[in-house]
DNA sequence: TAAACATTGTTATTTTATTAACAATAAAAA
DNA sequence: TTTTTATTGTTAATAAAATAACAATGTTTA
């Protein structure tokens, strides 16, 4: 299959947790317009995603919940879990952390760096932490694939080149420093400053 | 002037601090590829979003830094600084809290709130905690207009309706709970499991 | 001075994302 | 049985965002 749009990545994401709750609830069917006010879009979103990825509901008894968490995860999980590592474990590093917790997922959260005294060779949220001389030899030995980067700034570039060096493939970026990476590393940057700015703006321009 | 396009606010909010970050480094005058490649994205883009804005360049020389940085403000902020309080005070909010530190910025962190005895009544992350049972009435009188939404995934569908109540204009939502909220009130959702599922996936493609 | 150059502001084009429209289908109702 | 209804999958239309194209303008170079 193509390459599916960003945005839509996105939602099946978002669709198969929705689909998880519902399964709890004991809910085995779900029509596009309940999975889509559950998630606050609209029904032809949801329709048009899944038909992008080639799914179809049981006529008229809406969509397999079962069925179609699996098949979301066949299409946006690997075969063999992704190990992932967390790069700076402060406030947020810990917070990213637990998202890690009692879920088994394809991806892996298999250890965190940091160069603290107080942190490192302890387990924190749930994950060993080790210092930055390591990183190299870990990298390999545990086949981590994606980088989180939740370092201060002044550190940000400098350990995002190093997670490439040590052969990273994907980084998700949290600091406020843009990076730039060579072509094959798939980056992701969230900007929370820039977020609340925007919240800030719409909130004094009161017209959306 | 309109309202500008919401990805156009969110890189003005970018260039600011970029240009700050100028300024420190007693750049007084940046041309549009320049900034441009500091944020690694296209000069039109700079330009077109200035545009927008209506300011222009000193010619020849690229635009004035320290000049942009005040049109910027004029465009984006508040007159009156925007009080802004955090609900749920763990890792993630002690780490937007920290955002906020030595910022002297139209945003004010004015109050944390939960419910963990440890926290309540102290000042973490330089602000202090209060319980919910306060919210309603330390809202209006400090005047909170922005809600940055760190509680635990049950309590988020209760706080938000809450905080909407006690006259909340903004709310930053960070938990995994998709909210809906009237209209009136501007919603911006943040969900990392989404974003590191998108990186799973894309690194899995290899091809963007 | 005139020619070449660098840079901008803006309009036009393309791409991406969302929404609307609607035929197809089968269940339910008449 | 026939008609109505609810829902889907898909194509068509619209909207939002990004990129390209380019005239305008003054600086520098010849």
């Amino acid at each position: 299959m193509n390459t599916l749009p960003s945005k839509t990545v996105e939602r099946l994401s978002e669709y198969r947790r929705t689909l998880m709750g519902c399964l709890n609830a004991k809910r085995n069917y779900i029509y596009s317009h309940q999975l889509a006010s559950l998630l606050h879009i609209t029904a032809v979103q949801v329709r048009r995603d899944l038909m992008l990825i080639g799914y179809s509901s049981v006529l008229r008894k809406g969509y397999d919940v079962r069925e179609l968490i699996i098949t979301i995860g066949r299409i946006i999980d690997s075969e063999e879990t992704m190990n992932v590592a967390i790069i700076g474990i402060g406030n947020l590093g810990r917070a990213v952390a637990g998202y890690f917790k009692g879920k088994r997922s394809k991806l892996n959260l298999v250890a965190s760096f940091d160069n603290d005294p107080q942190k490192v060779n302890k387990v924190i949220s749930g994950v060993r932490c080790y210092p930055y001389q390591e990183m190299e030899k870990l990298m390999g030995e545990l086949n981590i694939r994606i980088a989180i980067l939740t370092v201060p700034a002044d550190y940000a570039r400098e350990t995002a080149e190093n997670t490439i060096r040590f052969g990273i493939k994907g980084i998700l970026n949290f600091t406020t420093v843009p990076l730039n990476v060579p072509s094959g590393i798939f980056l992701e940057e969230y900007d929370m400053i820039t977020s609340m700015e925007k919240v800030a703006y719409f909130v004094k321009e009161n017209r959306f």
